[in-house]
DNA sequence: TTTTAAAACTTTGTCGACAATATAGAGAGC
DNA sequence: GCTCTCTATATTGTCGACAAAGTTTTAAAA
């Protein structure tokens, strides 16, 4: 799930990866303010490793600050995740069709059995499976096709929290789970035959479909909160 | 030029901004490691506020750190310039499009009376003239005009300084002038006629057309060093 | 002469304290 | 009772010093 690998060698690398994870899963809600003091002490490191891992949280628009005022734990809206699926379509999309032009033949063939092994677990667990490992590998995998290094840390180390974020706090689970497979399938298809140009289209049309069902989700979250 | 307005009220932005711009327009060469202490003393601030300003240029891949070693200055290469581009491609198409659907009027119409006021310095300093200001004035507005917050962070506050780096250091004057004139005009058209397709592909296909042109300028630029 | 290891040194990472700015509250004036 | 100002308080911004990790130098052994 960490799918990054990312290693952790300072302390401001490992409590910042601890605080983006509680953010991204909830346990520190969104709009919450960050005080610098109090998270020092919770985390039990100095102010300064702090104010670094705020700062890289700032980097990838998990958190805002105001200078001499503090940072603040984003909020989540509808215009947010429609802004957020729009550039997920936009570079996914350019990924795709870098993906069908530089991964190799084996990488590909690599790919098609992680599909084929997440349609097994899938039928073993009901369809209740691919939601989320499997779908969060399959793009991740392909983001990395594209061997595109700005591609790959501004939608990894950059905006996949945040959409993450979405995610987790709308709780995805529900329908779409085969719908998305097919997809899947379709896209590798079009990479493993090397063409770029539909790689792109469907997998922007994927993502465009994704945030479309997303979207009813907030809907209806927002709604049972306000009732 | 400093297109971004942005506002500096810490000093840690101020020192950001000055090593950033240094960095840029060359005055700090591309692949010089950037001692703290060194940096601390030619700037007058605290390490502190400079590990912040590497932080941030960090974040906007200006330069790159190795823990417990210290950061360098990226060094520009084709493979690079072709990634980056490539995101340009991608993000700036999007953004045309989104531009297309929710500019104003109003933008549209002071978009195209830039244009105009560009023509006709153009002509008074005999083509010279639409290389810089005119080209970064245009796609900085297209991209506001998405309205898109990521969109915009992201390539305003980021990939924008390097892609200003490679052309400051390649010296960017040249022909492609009157071409590229022509082209956002064209694009502009099609934002006009709130044609969103066609507005990204037009803007795609710009950019296209820019990269292939500062390639062939980076490839003698190498040349030229290696003799 | 070459290789290896240890020690000295340089650089980054972390910390606690001080300075500057913003916020909250009390008190005076209207 | 309301507003405005001034003061007190809390929070962020900045700094210099210490700790830890990496790099270079030096010297000894093969």
């Amino acid at each position: 799930m960490d799918f990054t690998s990312e290693s952790a060698v300072t302390n401001a690398d490992k409590t910042y990866i601890q605080l983006r994870n509680d953010i991204v899963e909830g346990r520190i809600t969104a709009g919450t303010k960050l005080s610098e003091v109090e998270l020092s002490t919770n985390y039990s490191v100095s102010r300064a490793v702090i104010r670094e891992a705020i700062n890289r949280l700032m980097a990838c628009h998990l958190v805002e600050r105001k200078a001499n005022v503090g940072a603040r734990v984003v909020t989540l809206s509808p215009e947010g995740l429609e802004q957020l699926y729009q550039v997920r379509e936009s570079l996914e999309g350019m990924a795709a069709r870098l993906a069908a032009k530089h991964m190799t033949d084996q990488e590909i063939a690599d790919l098609q059995q992680l599909l084929n092994a997440h349609f097994d677990k899938q039928v073993q667990a009901g369809e209740s499976y691919y939601q989320e490992a499997g779908d969060v590998d399959f793009h991740y995998r392909i983001i990395q096709g594209s061997k595109n290094q700005h591609l790959i840390s501004v939608l990894v180390n950059g905006l996949y929290h945040l959409v993450r974020m979405y995610r987790v706090q709308l709780g995805m689970a529900g329908p779409r789970v085969t719908t998305a497979f097919d997809e899947h399938l379709h896209i590798v298809k079009a990479i493993a035959n090397r063409d770029e140009e539909l790689a792109e289209i469907l997998m922007r049309r994927h993502i465009l479909y994704s945030k479309n069902n997303v979207q009813t989700k907030l809907l209806n979250h927002s709604n049972l909160k306000g009732q």
